[in-house]
DNA sequence: GCAATAACGGTCAAAAAGGATAGTATAAAT
DNA sequence: ATTTATACTATCCTTTTTGACCGTTATTGC
């Protein structure tokens, strides 16, 4: 019997090494956590992220949103057939399983932040 | 006055536009959760990390676990003066201050691979 | 009739992250 | 004398992520 660890952690075909990295697969990256983060408390408009986020691109938020969606952690939602569309995005319920992760990167980003300020 | 957040997030001098992301800049990538898991409860040397997490390589492990330092997440302390090198790496104060974060990412993980496992 | 709007998608390019492989110094073990 | 071990570093290369910029559709307001 070995006592490296050889457990592997899979989801949507994806495999991991271990257990963080599989969450880290799923909510890493650049934007997918500020989008989260918006979408804690209410649904959203791809518009109103836009401005809740003035620094991302739009194809980038086009992307993380797909992303997240395939993943299965938040739900886009089209009220009209024809342009302009109306597109509410929101929380699925396994999204919401990951409100007190996001919580706590949000306040650990805060203490840090006020900490490091002059 | 604007609706829209302006509010900035710094951090050794990079801004953020967000807390969530200012915490994933620094806990953000493949590998560095991963680090900070094994090193929760104990302190590791270099060659004990790399059994630990036997998919990354040398170099990648290196640049991540220098990177954890200059953020002064964790300590490296070296004990010989000339090779072979014994170094022992381990989390700092503020690294401490992570602790429920990595334990939470690292609950999540399981939970989640645990119900999408067959 | 013309501009504005919503929610994208496409193309191209740059930047960031990560991997493969080999090499270094020194000492202890064989 | 040669191998083994430690903790890396140096190149080089590939993959992934992100950004810049423009195009699309159909409706409403001017």
């Amino acid at each position: 019997m070995k006592t490296t660890e050889e457990k592997k952690y899979t989801f949507r075909g994806n495999t991991y090494p271990c257990c963080a990295s599989l969450t880290m697969g799923i909510i890493g990256g650049k934007w997918k956590t500020v989008i989260l983060y918006h979408l804690m408390n209410e649904t959203l408009r791809y518009n109103e992220l836009r401005k809740s986020m003035p620094t991302v691109t739009e194809r980038t938020l086009s992307l993380q949103l797909k992303a997240l969606e395939e993943d299965g952690l938040i739900e886009r939602k089209v009220f009209t057939a024809k342009p302009p569309l109306k597109v509410e995005y929101s929380l699925t319920e396994f999204g919401k399983t990951l409100l007190p992760l996001i919580q706590i990167i949000a306040d650990w980003g805060v203490v840090v932040a006020d900490k490091y300020s002059k």
